[in-house]
DNA sequence: GTGGTCTAGACCACT
DNA sequence: GTGGTCTAGACCACA
């Protein structure tokens, strides 16, 4: 389904939301697909169940997905998804904070900035296709 | 000398040291300008002086400052600083994430370049000058 | 799993990083080992946790090992060791150093370089096998 | 008379021993040579006088040189030097590291041990003469 | 005075 | 349980 990286700095749940919001928005799983379960999909990427369980928690909290007792997990609309204030800070910090780790680096700001740019149309094209 | 936000997910540490990067980048302490004593600044700015040397032993380490044990802490030359080649792709990968965020938020690619651009743009006025 | 002389001159931390590195390059301790985790081995040897915690810091910055927050602290892979440049050059230094130090003790040359080369053979049977 | 790395970590009088030290091992500094004043040097080189005290206190015990009062500081025969036993241990086991630290950063044994008798020759010929 | 090391013990997020 | 961060305070060598 996805990799992660366990020797990665970033925690292991927000690696399996990170890549879920990814399939999602990317429609790769659209709209009412059904996701693994918690215990199928922590055994597919060994992982303990209660990481998984984390990331589900948190994806319907922020309305990606939603749960149905009994019969599993499924992607939500697009639309539910909550434009969560403190994300949104948080997002454009992480920008901020990177573009300017780039200039610390000792980096031109101009070629800081094609940097930007190139790497955004990257993104594009290759697939968070929204 | 400047001001933390201790209610900010970064932790104390990285603040301080993102502080000091961006008056040394920018010039307002130059090259060999003698930094406040660990114990001095922990008093300034109320912190434990462990915290503070975390910071100034990780600077020294990237090579901003340097330190003359028993004289103080000093401004280094920025042709000390290392373009280390993991730093920068960490950087990249780090600019790449945070707009990565700002998709899966839904926000729409234009919009969300057009906030990276801005943020860029503000960076540029408001000082961190190299 | 080792011993530490607390009358040495050498700081802790070092001993525990020289012991780990040891034991890591002999391959006592083979790639993906876990090592103890800082609590234990802090008990193990009757050193402060923190101490502990920065041989492992240090240990992970230059590649001997890798962590895995709330999994653990692991024996990375020797490839992952940085053939940093200005670590080799200091070895070098350090060579020159201490072998210039028995001159200046009033050792002969050859008696000195007898000396060097004994210690040498000494540390090939001894097991820093690599 | 020779140079010092204030930023070094080496301390500052441990670098006024060496340099001193090798001027009389090479015998640049030979028997009865009258050395600089405290306060000469410690202009000379812009030291702190107490860091040079402290570099000619311990050249003394150590037996390098010695102190006529009212008259100044003499370059003593070599026969005076003591074998510090604690000063040759600490020698040998500098020797050791230096040696284990390059085996650590990957050096191959006989890469390794090459290379430290080619250091141990460019010093012999270099000037250490004894 | 300066930085460097260490202890004892706390709280946090993550697994 | 794990590592990561932080505080409060101590002692040391060095300048």
């Amino acid at each position: 389904m996805f990799e992660l990286d366990l020797r990665s700095r970033k925690s292991i749940y927000e690696q399996i939301m990170d890549n879920l919001k990814e399939l999602i928005m990317s429609e790769k799983l659209p709209f009412g697909t059904k996701l693994p379960s918690v215990r199928d999909l922590s055994k597919q990427i060994s992982v303990n169940p209660n990481t998984v369980q984390k990331a589900y928690r948190e994806l319907e909290r922020q309305g990606y997905i939603y749960t149905q007792s009994g019969m599993g997990t499924f992607v939500a609309d697009k639309k539910g998804i909550r434009a969560d204030d403190a994300a949104m800070t948080k997002a454009e910090q992480g920008l901020e904070d990177a573009f300017k780790q780039l200039l610390y680096l000792g980096v031109d700001f101009d070629a800081a900035k094609d940097k930007a740019v190139e790497i955004m149309n990257r993104i594009r094209k290759e697939g968070v296709v929204i």
